[in-house]
DNA sequence: CTTGACCTTCCAGTTACCGGAACCCTCATG
DNA sequence: CATGAGGGTTCCGGTAACTGGAAGGTCAAG
């Protein structure tokens, strides 16, 4: 199967799939004409990554999960240690939006928004009160 | 004021503000001796860059909003706009991060975090039943 | 005079790719 | 047979917002 196949197989762009062979995460066989050939093995690791992708699991993390997936005898606890830091990554972060969040709302509220220059978000980031 | 100073000051590191210098968000003097000199002005700019960043505003947002907090005509609608905007990415991204915490979490949940190699999070991610 | 803290510039690396150029391979058509 | 379309290939550069480090100039103190 060609990049193009591997492509609408998996739904990553050819780009990504060049770009994961390049950091190693797949190794696809080549053709005599150069062409990228892939096994279903090889679709079936690339459907992994863009899946773990999509949970936001760093390109690292998928490396360490890909190689704990091939392991057969992995313990299921090394797996719940890598999902664990993540979560707790993906937490930090929600917590530090939804305080911007919160800050920036109530500026956006406090401002009237019309043609007049006072405006209370630049009054907030200047540090003026 | 060294840069030195200004880091102290504004808690930018100086890397941070001489990258800032390249971009032409702030514009210091330089002494006969090649030295940054940074006015109050300028770290008043400063201080406001931070604390924009500190909300998530990109660089180019900064630009944009410095330019209006130097424009005293500026309608507030206009900064509104950008604050607006700037809201509903946040707002975006954190539902993201809210929907991959969720499948994530319960996922973490379904594993036993033992020695054993079953491990519903390799489960999932390898498109298995 | 030397030491150490500060400053300078410039280059490279970070994350996870994307866009584009220049070129090769294959098949079908005029 | 030339040619054009639609694959594929590599390589280079860019993204955002810095950070780290090397090589070297400046300054105040002992």
């Amino acid at each position: 199967m060609n990049i193009g196949q591997a492509s609408d197989q998996t739904g990553l762009p050819a780009k990504t799939i060049r770009y994961y062979e390049d950091i190693a995460l797949v190794k696809p066989d080549r053709d005599s004409n150069g062409y990228r050939s892939f096994r279903a093995q090889d679709i079936h690791k690339l459907k992994f990554l863009g899946r773990a992708r999509t949970l936001g699991f760093t390109i690292e993390d998928c490396r360490t999960l890909l190689a704990l997936y091939e392991d057969e005898t992995r313990a299921s606890a090394d797996v719940k240690q890598v999902a664990r830091g993540h979560l707790a990554q993906i937490d930090a972060k929600i917590a530090d939006l939804r305080s911007m969040r919160d800050t920036l709302s109530h500026l956006v509220e406090a401002c009237a928004g019309d043609d007049r220059p006072d405006c209370p978000i630049l009054r907030d980031l200047g540090g003026k009160s």
